[in-house]
DNA sequence: CTAGGGTTAG
């Protein structure tokens, strides 16, 4: 009897059981407590203890707690916070199991101030302590603390433990400080998995995907064995470089590896086919799942969108609905992404009014964006401006800015300046906006304005970015700056985009020196730096390294140039090339002398 | 009582 499990408590009513309690022992007691889950069956057996005279029973209320902390809601930790305060001297088990709590309940303040408690108490944190504690750290971005965390770690000689190593190295690239999470990492004599897969997270969510790849075949060197998280943030990485070749590669290991069982390792599949210009990539991946969650159906949806498939977008949506998937708000952001982009202006308001009303997902600042882009891009210009004015929350200056590009697609100066005065009041730092106006100012050749903008901007030390195209050939990504003169194939890559340009001119290409601002430039000169824009560069280094007839991937990391964007067309079907530019914001599929963006971008 | 995670407007 006294070693027969505990009933299961979740299908029995408490009377039908409660005879039952009054026979069991405590050991009986304390093997069923992890399996109760909810809080009313805790209350159930705190009830008991009473009864039994077990209440201060240090061995079962550690257990009762442990059950709260587990998968813990606010009431199951106020609950477990009652329990704590009745024992007069909790040891670092009974902390720590608080701490998870706090931590894995989005209470992290409350993990932190008890640490300092615990503290009080002489008690010295374990192995068990750092990892909950410095989740919270970066939960409630609390890095001082993080940091003191640290340089406790080190006093006890936990740091390299394999446990607490890997969340350091998460607390610090969790703190947008890759470089100390790196410097934690150079630290462990033989990093394992785990702490790789955190040091890869973090280069790869700081948008730093050439690092995250190089560590990660330093991982395949080291002969360590990626698992599900590894490759999750790898998949990451080949998306933002529109690494291909990597990608399927990944996809192969996936599949030998068996981790195509898990759903977020297909998302990510998804994710990275269609950022990588692979729309039937994703589809297939997509179309293998046997089971999909709100995320799986939302980086579908994401991926059509933003291969311009308006209609895949909304019948992807219907199914979901079918499918019994509930919708978040990312999968909305998909949809309105499709709307902006397809130009359904009314299409595009009523899934935005859906989402609160029939969903009660509240619209968040990117919803909006994609508001003012819907209205912006179909030329509505003032309902826009008037969008953003009435918001029920403090536009950003990325809203303005939005309009703002709108403003200079329809060539509407004078509402472009007033954009320019509510973006300059919020954030004056950003050189993108200067070049956007200043741009709109010299086509319709008000030259002072050119002028004192760009004296403004100098003024303001605002900084454009500077263009960057890369391509993948055999598993390298090249990376090309406007005007790039130091790349190592340099000389070759110039010479071939010269004798590129001049075959393209023999077939009616007029190069747009009209998009290079700068009054005291002559046109040969402006010819120039318009032939080494770095999209250019990409493409010429794709023609030159990739065998005739295949698909040349581009990526950018700005809007491509209008200039770019007529050479690449022509070049599809001067060489039979296709040619995929993603740029910041979308796919161009250029093929047969057209692009699939229809000119509209 | 231990960690690491994909999808997010312009």
């Amino acid at each position: 009897m006294a070693t027969a499990p505990f009933p299961p408590v979740i299908q029995q009513s408490p009377s039908q059981h409660s005879s039952y309690y009054n026979t069991t022992y405590p050991s009986s007691l304390l093997s069923c407590l992890p399996k109760c889950t909810s809080l009313k069956e805790l209350k159930q057996i705190q009830a008991f203890t009473i009864k039994t005279h077990l209440q201060n029973d240090l061995q079962i209320l550690t257990k009762l707690i442990n059950s709260c902390t587990q998968n813990p809601t606010t009431a199951s930790m106020d609950y477990a916070h009652q329990l704590f305060e009745a024992i007069p001297q909790p040891d670092i088990v009974l902390f720590n199991s608080m701490f998870r709590g706090y931590s894995r309940s989005n209470a992290p303040l409350k993990a932190i101030s008890l640490f300092i408690k615990a503290l009080n108490y002489n008690l010295l944190p374990d192995d068990y302590t750092f990892p909950s504690l410095l989740k919270a750290c970066v939960v409630a971005k609390a890095f001082q603390q993080g940091k003191q965390l640290h340089c406790l770690a080190i006093k006890l000689g936990l740091n390299e433990n394999p446990y607490v190593c890997p969340t350091l190295i998460n607390m610090y690239a969790g703190s947008n400080d890759v470089d100390g999470a790196q410097r934690v990492f150079d630290e462990i004599l033989e990093p394992c998995v785990v702490s790789y897969n955190a040091i890869i997270t973090g280069y790869a969510r700081s948008s730093r995907p050439n690092e995250a790849l190089s560590l990660f075949r330093q991982l395949q060197a080291r002969k360590l064995k990626p698992n599900d998280v590894t490759v999750l943030s790898v998949l990451s990485s080949c998306a933002l470089l529109g690494a291909l070749d990597l990608g399927k590669w990944i996809h192969e290991y996936v599949k030998k590896n068996g981790l195509d069982k898990y759903v977020k390792v297909n998302t990510a599949l998804i994710d990275m086919y269609a950022k990588c210009g692979s729309l039937d990539g994703a589809i297939s991946v997509f179309e293998s799942m046997s089971l999909r969650d709100t995320q799986a159906w939302s980086a579908m949806i994401v991926a059509y969108a933003m291969h311009g498939q308006g209609q895949d977008v909304m019948s992807m949506f219907e199914e979901m609905a079918r499918a019994n998937v509930q919708p978040d708000e990312i999968t909305f952001l998909g949809l309105l992404y499709a709307c902006s982009h397809t130009g359904l202006v009314d299409e595009g308001f009523r899934y935005f009014y859906s989402m609160s009303e029939v969903y009660g997902i509240i619209p968040g600042i990117k919803h909006y964006g994609c508001m003012v882009d819907l209205l912006g891009r179909a030329g509505l210009l003032h309902e826009a401006y008037k969008f953003i004015d009435e918001l029920p929350i403090k536009p950003t200056p990325i809203l303005w800015r939005t309009l703002l590009s709108s403003c200079s697609s329809h060539g509407n100066l004078e509402l472009a300046k007033q954009v320019m005065n509510q973006i300059l009041e919020l954030d004056d730092s950003h050189g993108g906006d200067y070049v956007i106006l200043s741009n709109l100012c010299a086509r319709a050749g008000k030259w002072e304005d050119v002028d004192t903008l760009r004296k403004l901007m100098i003024h303001k030390g605002a900084v454009k970015i500077p263009g960057c195209s890369s391509i993948e050939v055999d598993n390298v990504v090249h990376e090309f700056f406007s005007g790039d003169g130091v790349h190592y194939v340099s000389t070759a890559l110039h010479r071939a985009l010269d004798e590129l340009v001049k075959e393209l001119k023999s077939v009616g290409y007029v190069p747009d020196t009209s998009l290079v601002v700068h009054p005291d430039m002559e046109d040969e000169e402006k010819e120039i730096t318009l032939r080494y824009h770095s999209e250019k560069l990409a493409i010429s280094f794709g023609l030159l390294n990739t065998p005739p007839g295949t698909t040349i991937r581009v990526v950018k990391n700005l809007r491509v140039c209008g200039d770019c964007h007529s050479a690449a067309k022509l070049i599809s079907s001067l060489i039979d090339r296709e040619i995929i530019l993603r740029d910041v914001q979308r796919f161009h599929h250029f093929k047969d002398g057209k692009c699939s963006c229809g000119d509209y971008w």
